[in-house]
RNA sequence: CGGGGUGUGGCUCAGCUUGGUAGAGCGCUUGGUUCGGGACCAAGAGGUCGAGAGUUCAAAUCUCUCCACCCCGACCA
């Protein structure tokens, strides 16, 4: 590929808001180019590694026996509608009608479609197991598309649904596809982790995620020095502190003013006490209207995630006035003891006295007993913090910062029994298929290599992804040697079977090797007057800092056992 | 959706407070010099100042409405 002729150019400056290493790489380097918030064009060199990328996915999907397909992109109402998620999709989905005026939506994703085929196509346990997976875009009318690739409205997912006779088959595909990811990341040169995730409105109980730390990631993962623990801070748990035993000879509880003392940061300077001995009590209602007090030390977040699968509830807002009102309850000094309102008593709060707020103005409690002065049902809807203990090893918990690359969920029969899809199993009886979906997203991980792959250069591309294998740089000379050398090169390591992107531009020294930086391709091969008379071409790696002479005869064997690894 | 911010040539930005000829650097074109780490000289091209309405003799600048994009929070690959 001559650069000369190549659609995209590269950047010297990145656009302003342009906010992460990895964005603006992206940019900078003729990756991509947005075309509308969270929509972005491939341009030839991203593209190139996009499909690199695929076929790395391709390879191990194949490899475990999953089959490629093709589902359309645009899908019907009506199997959305049999699982509910035609209307729970609605807000993040984008939709259209046919002249017949028939209702379609961008897939979200292809469970329902993908079930729909199946309890048709698999009439016998003799056709199961089976995992099938295309490469299809996604549309996603998400409320904050971020960070170049990261988050997109549209973008292409590799999706895969195993389908098994029973939880055991399940169980070994879900296993194969965690390799297979594991692998998959491993060759693209992502160091992924997998880590317990929560399930969000996917459905089903079981699910992982791969993660890649870095710190332009926007999960929070909880990760264990020490043993093999790690998990989305949705999910992530810790085990409980030595519980105190509680003093028993504590007074009743008892009023203590508290004017214009509305948080807790308030409360512990007017006090002279730490956060953790207040009681938070959040009022909160759930996407149904129904309202609940949810009580937390007041060193603790609450953690949404856990909340929402506790209520079994999509979405958990904060109360209304009319709500506080209900539960007789005042803003600012909201306290469980005689609240009316259902109750949940978060697992960190101890059996011990508390500063909780009184349910009157300017008014808070001292020496509330949970358990004692008020009951509620005990829940885990907190967020573990960095020092917390590790629930498996009991190590101190650290906190880092991911981007999701992949996840894997193991739905068993949930989609089956929602489509009645069912086989005829060897018993003669009718049972559902078992389900499970598999995602990575393609551009999301192209963008989480370069975030994770780079100097202050440029991209540093993993030589198994990198748009070519070789830049040959052809630097000026008066002579007019260097050019049909360097084409007679490029010729030659072309039908070696070397990528190459050629720069045969007229462009001074200084620009042909900054944008070969910044493009970052592997192996950088300068053809110059200098070389010609050594009757060599310089080459050189992306992150060594300078370069060898190889013999002109021995430069395209050299080439190809570098190129490949 | 809530909160914040920004829209001026392809990119980075100045100009706006205090209304009066639309600017700089980079990039682009042409010619010349240079030639191994983002060269130099000269001459050029390129702008409905996000859109619409209003105020005014006069609007990039003041007012209103709208739009787009970015950032922070709740969801996801």
């Amino acid at each position: 590929m001559r650069q000369s002729t190549l659609f995209g150019r590269t950047l010297r400056e990145a656009p302003s808001d342009a906010t992460t290493p990895g964005t603006r790489l992206l940019l900078r380097a003729a990756i991509a180019r947005p075309l509308a918030a969270g929509l972005y064009t491939w341009l030839p060199l991203g593209f190139r590694v996009a499909r690199k990328v695929e076929q790395i996915i391709r390879e191990e999907q194949d490899r475990i026996g999953a089959q490629e397909i093709r589902i359309p992109v645009i899908t019907p109402a009506e199997y959305w509608k049999e699982t509910g998620r035609w209307d729970t999709l609605e807000p993040v989905t984008f939709r259209t009608r046919d002249h017949g005026g028939r209702e379609y939506m961008i897939g979200y994703t292809h469970e329902e479609l993908v079930m729909h085929h199946a309890r048709s196509e698999i009439q016998s346990y003799r056709q199961l197991p089976a995992i099938v997976y295309h490469f299809q875009e996604k549309g996603r009318d998400e409320e904050r598309p971020r960070a170049g690739l990261l988050r997109v409205r549209e973008f292409v997912m590799k999706d895969a649904y195993s389908i098994a006779r029973d939880f055991e088959e399940l169980d070994r595909q879900y296993w194969a596809e965690h390799d297979a990811y594991a692998r998959s990341f491993a060759r693209m040169g992502l160091d992924a982790i997998s880590v317990e995730s929560d399930t969000g409105n996917m459905g089903g109980d079981v699910a992982h995620e791969f993660q890649v730390l870095t710190d332009v990631g926007e999960d929070r993962i909880v990760v264990c020095p020490s043993c093999d623990y790690r998990a989305n801070m949705e999910k992530a748990t810790r085990a409980p502190a030595p519980a105190a035993a509680a003093p028993a000879d504590l007074p009743a509880y008892a009023s203590i003013d508290t004017p214009d003392a509305t948080t807790i940061e308030t409360l512990e300077r007017r006090l002279g006490l730490p956060a953790r001995d207040f009681l938070k009590t959040l009022l909160l209602r759930d996407a149904e209207g129904s309202v609940v007090a949810v009580v937390l030390p007041g060193d603790r977040e609450l953690n949404e995630a856990k909340l929402r699968k506790v209520l079994r509830t999509s979405a958990v807002k904060f109360a209304s006035e009319a709500d506080f009102t209900a539960a007789k309850a005042v803003p600012g000094y909201v306290g469980p003891v005689a609240l009316r309102a259902r109750t949940l008593v978060d697992a960190s709060v101890e059996p011990r006295g508390y500063v909780a707020g009184a349910n009157r103005k300017d008014t808070h409690l001292r020496d509330v007993v949970p358990g004692r002065d008020f009951r509620g049902e005990r829940v885990d809807v907190h967020d573990v913090a960095a020092g917390d203990r590790c629930p498996k090893c009991g190590a101190g918990l650290a906190v880092r910062r991911g981007v999701e690359v992949g996840n894997i969920f193991k739905f068993g029969p949930y989609y089956a029994d929602k489509m009645d899809a069912t086989y005829l199993a060897e018993d003669g009886t009718r049972r559902p298929l078992m389900f499970g979906s598999y995602g990575i997203g393609i551009g999301r991980a192209v963008q989480t290599i370069i975030e994770t792959s780079h100097d202050e250069r440029g991209i540093v591309w993993p030589k198994a992804v990198a748009p070519f294998d070789a830049h040959v740089v052809a630097l000026p000379s008066r002579d007019g040697a260097v050019p049909p050398a360097a084409d007679a090169l490029v010729a030659e390591l072309e039908s070696a079977g070397i990528e190459v992107l050629y720069d045969d531009r007229e462009e001074t020294a200084g620009v042909k090797f900054a944008d070969a930086d910044l493009i970052g391709i592997p192996l950088r091969l300068t053809v110059s007057a200098r070389t010609l008379k050594e009757d060599a071409v310089e080459l050189k790696g992306r992150r060594a800092e300078n370069g060898t002479l190889v013999p002109r005869g021995e430069i395209v064997a050299t080439v190809k056992e570098l190129a490949r690894p």
